[in-house]
DNA sequence: CTGAAAGCGCTTACAG
DNA sequence: CTGAAAGCGCTTACAG
């Protein structure tokens, strides 16, 4: 910066004047600097800038595994709300482990960013954010909602998606239903299956005819739980799934089996993957909108970041149903 | 650190000397040190670090856009690589825009990343990177290989997995034959199309029985080329596609028009999608390991950074062909 | 084995 | 409107 200060005959205040644009200066003297700057071919240090005004244009993003379509949908809708603001995203994978989430929320705060992203791993207690709240540093949480955490929160909401799934079944008529719910120990696995539940006893359903297994969140386990189903000889004609992975996966077995998806049998995810949506018949599944999250996310992390206190806020984005043949049918 | 420095009776020096492991000290003092850095809860300042000696752990990791599965798949591969040597990504997504590109990888730079990971955009010349060499932060191309950049490059092998898919394609049976070919400004898709080509001529296929259709690379795409292949009445029992995306598309299309896939005509994609192998009948095609290259650039990355001057190196992952119910019958 | 001090590249009161 | 100087939190020769 000295260097270009010299070359445009100014002080390096003025050079720095001049990229923050404060206004000080006559435009000629701006000019001067710019020119200066092109020619010695000037790329500001962000790093030097954050050490001494203490402001930084880095934002952590900490997700379960970015190769999920769900949260590689959001990254990229998060990113392009970030940059359009001049801010960048630094991106970690945590898994399931609060202990890494701990680790890199500590590198992540090592590198200086402004604002954290982070959609908690189960176990998350209030008290591991406490390394962002003592720096004053923002933190938005998405996705998983974690109980008593009182921190700034959006996801989509997965107690309607799961009732407007659940009433659509029962419109067409099912009387018989099993669900293949995720991990008890996240929100939206308890949340699913609570929407499900609840649509299914306001109804009038009995307890016996409905059957609910447990499992994780991938195809594999769709496949597992949906053999189980088969070899217990559970009766059902609709079956719910935690997301479309899972359905995928238990709809290929219960094929397998001889059942007839879209005829005899209704199968229903959540998440509105490609992946169900090209299988034959195409799977129903209620939309939970990655992109808007991951844009409400960003643009509230800005607004925090340019001082907003209002109270810490939730926002559950509303599900969309998308029947399709799988579940069409009337029985 | 001059606090813990105070709170262990040390002086700043030894505080980083510990942090650092240089191994100059007595066990005693450094755990006298560690003990202060818990207690006031430390967490380093890498900016403040970087600044003085110059070493950064940040990479900054460009790509068209994380939301396609082969980056999302990429990206979750190469961070796991380099969070295991303490580094971080910076991701943004830069599309097919060379003017963005620069904007990134300037950004990039001021926020002082040590290495930079990039899947060029079409039309990408060798001096843009030049911000890069004089900063001698090491590059580290992949996925869109660009003639006559002389820069460390890793990618899957086009030319090969279009060849391995044509082949098949003959040895089933098949004499007429279409692609629809991806852009053809990017390395990708000229080298699709090259191998489908020679192979075809290798086999004697006259040019009256190969016919080209040249489009992007997604669903919608597919679709609108089949639709003029149809419109056209061209002729083939065997359809190559730039990537199951496009696979999908033109599937879906060809379907609705009366053409039995699996059966008297066979299509063929790349990138072994779930969505591929989720259609009925599942889609053929050629897995590109996206996980193995996103390794392989990590791991060249950090080699470089580790001072490794070796010359410019090319690796090309070799590709693997899944034959699948669309194009397992013999014509 | 440990400490005092300079300096990385910026921003920011403060003075003129 | 512009400049001189201090200081952000580290690392690193250098001295002891």
């Amino acid at each position: 910066m000295s260097d270009i200060a010299k070359a445009a005959g100014v002080s390096v205040a003025t050079v720095s004047n001049t990229i923050n644009d404060t206004g000080r200066m006559t435009e000629e003297t701006k000019a001067r600097v710019k020119k200066a700057m092109q020619e010695l071919g000037f790329v500001r240090d962000y790093n030097a800038a954050k050490l001494r005004s203490g402001r930084s244009r880095l934002i952590g993003v900490l997700v379960p595994d970015i190769s999920v379509p769900f949260y590689a949908e959001f990254c990229t809708s998060l990113e392009a709300a970030l940059s359009e603001h001049g801010y960048l995203p630094v991106i970690a994978n945590v898994g399931e482990d609060t202990k890494r989430q701990q680790t890199m929320l500590e590198e992540v705060i090592g590198h200086g960013v402004a604002g954290i992203a982070i959609s908690p791993s189960a176990g998350t207690k209030r008290s591991d954010f406490e390394i962002a709240s003592t720096r004053k540093i923002p933190v938005v949480t998405f996705c998983r909602e974690i109980e008593g955490l009182a921190m700034d929160y959006i996801g989509s909401n997965n107690y309607q998606a799961a009732q407007l799934a659940t009433k659509h079944l029962l419109e067409q008529g099912h009387r018989k239903f099993a669900m293949i719910a995720g991990l008890q120990e996240t929100m939206p696995g308890r949340e699913r299956k609570r929407g499900f539940y609840d649509a299914l006893k306001a109804a009038g359903i009995p307890e016996a005819d409905i059957h609910v297994e447990v499992c994780g969140f991938d195809r594999e386990c769709g496949r597992i739980k949906a053999q189980e189903l088969i070899s217990n000889q559970t009766e059902f004609t609709a079956l719910l799934c935690h997301n479309d992975l899972v359905s995928v996966g238990a709809a290929a077995e219960l094929k397998k089996a001889g059942r007839n998806i879209g005829e005899d049998l209704a199968v229903v995810g959540f998440d509105n993957l490609p992946e169900g949506e090209a299988w034959t018949p195409a799977l129903t599944s209620v939309e939970s909108y990655p992109r808007t999250i991951g844009k409400d996310v960003a643009n509230l992390l800005i607004k925090r970041l340019d001082g907003d206190t209002a109270p810490t806020m939730t926002e559950r984005v509303e599900p969309h149903l998308l029947v399709r043949d799988s579940s069409r049918f009337q029985v």
